[in-house]
Formats: C-alpha cells, structure tokens, sequence
RNA sequence: GGGUCGUUAGCUCAGUUGGCAGAGCAUCGGAUUUUUAAUCCGGUGGCCGCAGGUUCGAAUCCUGCACGACCCA
C-alpha cells in the first residue's frame, strides 16, 4: 500500500487513510479558508453568537469525546484550543465520517459558535473536511511528553505536547525581535558578514573545520564576529550590529551548544563605560518588556533587575577572595592557589589559571546583575589597555545569577599592539587563534576610531529572563549525538 | 575524559527476595444527543536500550557497549 516504515500502532490510521481515499476524499488537503481563528471567535462572541454567523476555522484534532449520535472534539491552533460539537442530526450521514478521523489529524470546520450549558464558547459544526491526516498516535494527553530525549530529538512534539515549550520559544524570538528595536531605535545598523571564514579570530575557541572544493582551501566557520564587525567601523559605519550564529567545537552541556547565537555591536567613539550604560538600559528594557515585574528567577534564586548594576573589579574582588594580586606574584603561587582550590592547572597557561580561580571564586557567587570590570591583559587580546594600570584593559562581562551574559571592551585600535597581542596569544594559548589575521591588522592601520563593543549571549540571556536551567531548553534543535539504530 | 542516575506498550509510569510482563491514558469493538482528563462494558498491544555472562530460571544479579540527564574536569 505504501512505501512507510511504519510501526503497528499505525496499522489501524493506515485503514483509515485507506477508506478515505476510497471515499474520494483526498487526506492531504491543499488549502483552508480561514474566517476566524480560536482568539477571534472568542473575541468576537457575542455578535458571532447573536447573529448566528457561519464561522470557517481550522487546527488540529487532540481530543474526542463521543456520544453516540453526537460527538466533542478539542481543536487547537498556534495560540488556543476551541470546542467543537457535531451533531447527526445536524450533519446526517457525513457525522459517521468522523470514525476515520484521529486526534492530530488537521480539519477545517464551519459552523455557528455558540455557549454549552457549562459555559463553554463552542463551534457547533455544519460541515467538516480533513485537511492532514495524521499516521502516528500524539503524546498522552494528560502527562504530555516529558522524556527528554524525545522532547529534544523530536521537538515538534514537544511543541505540541507542552504548551509551556512553545511559549518560551515565542518569548525567544520576542526577545531577539525586542533587542533588535532597542538598537533599531537607537541608530544601530545591522549588518551580516561571512559565517565561512579562511581565517578565524575573535575569541579562544576550537572552530569547525570544513572545506571549499571550488576554492580548493580549508575553511573555518567562524567562533565570533568580531574582527568582521571592527573591519565595519573602519569602513565608516559607527553603530553596527549583528545577531550571528557562531560554531565552537567544544562539548555539550546545561551551558554550552557547538551552534549559539550572539549579539554583536559596536559603537564608534564610545569607550566600555558608553556600553555599560547602554547594555544596562537595554537589560532593563528586555525584563520590563517580557516580565510584569523588574524582578527575575532562575533556579531557586531571584533578583532585581534595576540600573545601575553593582560594578565588581576583577582584581580586586579576586584579592579579597586569594589575599593576593594575582597579577603581582610568582606563578607558582598562582599554581598554589589553584591546588588549594582544586582547579587542575598543569596544562593551563597563567592567564587561564587565574581566570579559572576567578570563576570558581567569584563569579558563580555574583547573582544580582553585575558588571565585572578591568580584566587582566593577559586573557583579554582584543580589548585596550587601561587608562590608569598597563597591566589591564577595558573590558567588563555581565554575570547573572553567576552565569557569563556578555562581554564587552574598549577596542584595541592599535594595529602594532594589536599584532604583539595576536602574537602573545598564539605563543601561550591552549586554544584559540593558530593565524594572525593580517587583513584585520591592516584594517586597523587604516585607522579605527575608538569604538566600543560587546557581545551577548542571546541563548543565555534566554536561559536567564525565561527561567530555563539548561540551554537545550532554549534551542529549538540542541546539538545530541546520533541515534544508533542498534546496540552494535 | 571521570562519577552518579536513567532507558519496561504509542505516551506517563509500577514491577517486592531472581519465579507467568503490569496499570492509567492512547488504540480497537459495544453502549451513550451538552461532554471537556467524559463515563460504562469488553478486547488488542512488549527486542523489558543492545551484546555477553551467572543461574534450573534474569526486566531484576554481573561485565561491556549505546543513548540521555545531572555533577566534576
């Protein structure tokens, strides 16, 4: 009869897709008018219901509840669900047509709306037609679906099963849309630039390797935008932005997908402070915008969200945790300080080790937004040096409820620093960069205005405004390694 | 990479000391003209994640593997 794999718990749909063709009714529909949807005829009640005005609506059937010569069904469309009542006296012969219709199928209905004796808004049914038949059975209906690798694997199921899933995915795309009209509003430009990249650059990552035949040379796609972004303010432009999907080759976990998506800009003529403030509003505008409150959880832990945040020097706050600078000691007290606190730092390389001992020490204990700020040269290639201490630069993360959001800095426009810092990075880290980007370099000698930038984590930044503890709940498709059909 | 936990019907889950594979929902048949987790009666449905081992006998104990979740590196 067909060509599906299919499974047994499809034979009895299968029969029924069968009698349906041979009924002449075609089980995959081209298209449905639509008068009104769910949220319409319930807006609409009271005229709809008085003037007993044909309504044509249409979703999909999850669940039947039959009485013999009349039945109720539970329809449901992106945003709502809507009754729905068939009666054989009002359809005759085409209400025993219904017994090849399964929940999930697609039908389009017309009818009158009116209110049951309990009360509720109801499409009293004048015709139906299927529009999609549907082969498998949904998730059970009461528990829904909560295995997550089913959940993450086949996430439209999910989408039908737990409506909460859906909503935290509109809200991440009202997020990303929100983010876009702050900066729309305040004169950025977006713009995009090459996710396939011959020379990668912009953050200490591992990138994804691929290869272009036609070219015949080795690509990479890219770990940040960065460098793309800073060619942009060189060319003139002074407020760019881009939300871009960058790749790291790393593993998996509740913090981190191969695949994320951030938020770039670049501001000319503003410096770290000039982003500080301007994140700070846009924070504050994406908690009022999505929540009824300046108040936000996550996990057992909840905190305000109001400007200005708590500003926390990195240094310092690290001094008061080791009682050293790290930054004026031998490293082998370094090395010490991470023995005492149980971080493995043989294959690290000093800049790592004290950024190591900084998170586990004071950044998972920063819950309240705040910005850390004057971070150690040594970790941070890209950002300017400090005004008042040469050894730091100008940048600052945003940490919530200890989770790194953003990172920003006062650019380094200094090609010949620039390059002694690629340089210096290449030699000592473990990871990142192996290729100075030399077109980057010559960009900068075609001078860069001091500009500003920082980059956000749009996935996290989710995690964190929509309560969600693990980015897969975030993604719509989490990166899981393959199925194996068997054990072998 | 290491540790802990999990994997049983389409879904959600039980499964006692190692002794016939279970329930609810879904599905199928019957009853039912205002139900809404409809209800009532009766059925169908299993590679117990995979591969070995121990045993008279394994969903259960042991080993390995796969996938997933959490924690650690």
């Amino acid at each position: 009869m067909c060509d599906l794999v299919y499974h047994s718990k499809m034979e009895e749909r299968l029969k029924k897709l069968q009698k349906l063709k041979e009924l002449g009714i075609n089980p995959y529909h081209h298209r449905f008018d639509r008068s009104h949807n769910f949220k319409e005829i319930r807006a609409g009640f009271d005229t709809l219901s008085q003037t007993e005005k044909k309504v044509s609506t249409c979703g999909r059937i999850i669940t039947v509840r039959g009485h013999g010569k009349t039945l109720f069904a539970t329809l449901s469309d992106e945003f709502e669900r809507m009754q729905l009542y068939f009666r054989k006296d009002r359809l005759a012969d085409k209400f025993d047509l219904f017994q090849y219709f399964d929940s999930g199928d697609f039908i389009g209905v017309e009818g009158t709306v009116f209110r049951t004796k309990t009360g509720e808004i109801t499409v009293l049914v004048d015709d139906y037609v299927l529009l999609s038949k549907a082969l498998r059975p949904l998730p059970e209906k009461w528990h829904g679906l909560k295995d997550v690798e089913i959940r993450y694997r086949q996430r439209y199921l999910d989408l039908i099963a737990n409506t909460d899933v859906r909503e935290t995915f509109k809200k991440r795309t009202q997020i990303i849309s929100l983010m876009r009209n702050f900066l729309d509003k305040h004169d950025f430009m977006e713009v995009e630039t090459p996710v396939l990249q011959s020379i990668y650059g912009g953050a200490a990552a591992n990138p994804f390797k691929t290869y272009y035949s036609a070219l015949e040379q080795d690509m990479f796609l890219r770990i940040a935008d960065e460098l793309y972004l800073k060619r942009l303010i060189v060319g003139g432009f002074e407020k760019v932005y881009e939300v871009c999907r960058d790749f790291r080759n790393e593993g998996v976990d509740r913090m981190h997908n191969p695949e994320f998506t951030m938020l770039e800009l670049y501001q000319a003529y503003a410096d770290y402070n000039d982003i500080m403030e301007l994140v700070e509003q846009l924070i504050e505008f994406l908690v009022g915008e999505t929540r009824s409150e300046m108040k936000l959880n996550f996990l057992d832990k909840e905190s305000e969200f109001r400007r200005p945040f708590r500003r926390v020097k990195y240094i310092e706050s690290l001094k008061e945790k080791l009682g050293l600078d790290v930054l004026n000691v031998e490293e082998s007290e370094i090395d010490k300080q991470c023995e005492r606190h149980g971080i493995d730092h043989k294959k690290l390389f000093i800049g790592s080790k004290i950024d190591k001992l900084f998170s586990e020490l004071v950044q998972r204990e920063l819950i309240e937004p705040t910005f850390v700020i004057d971070y150690p040269k040594i970790i941070s290639p890209l950002a300017k040096t400090h005004r008042n201490d040469e050894r730091l630069v100008e940048r600052f993360e945003l940490i919530m409820f200890g989770v790194e959001i953003a990172n920003a800095f006062s650019e380094l426009n200094d090609p010949a620093e620039q390059r002694k810092r690629f340089e210096n990075q290449i030699a000592h880290r473990e990871e990142g960069i192996r290729k100075i980007d030399e077109d980057f370099i010559q960009a900068l000698e075609y001078g860069m205005p001091p500009t500003g930038g920082i980059g956000i984590g749009i996935d996290r930044l989710c995690m964190v405004l929509l309560n969600q503890p693990s980015i897969r709940d975030v993604i719509l498709f989490p990166q899981l390694r393959n199925e194996t059909t068997d054990g072998t």
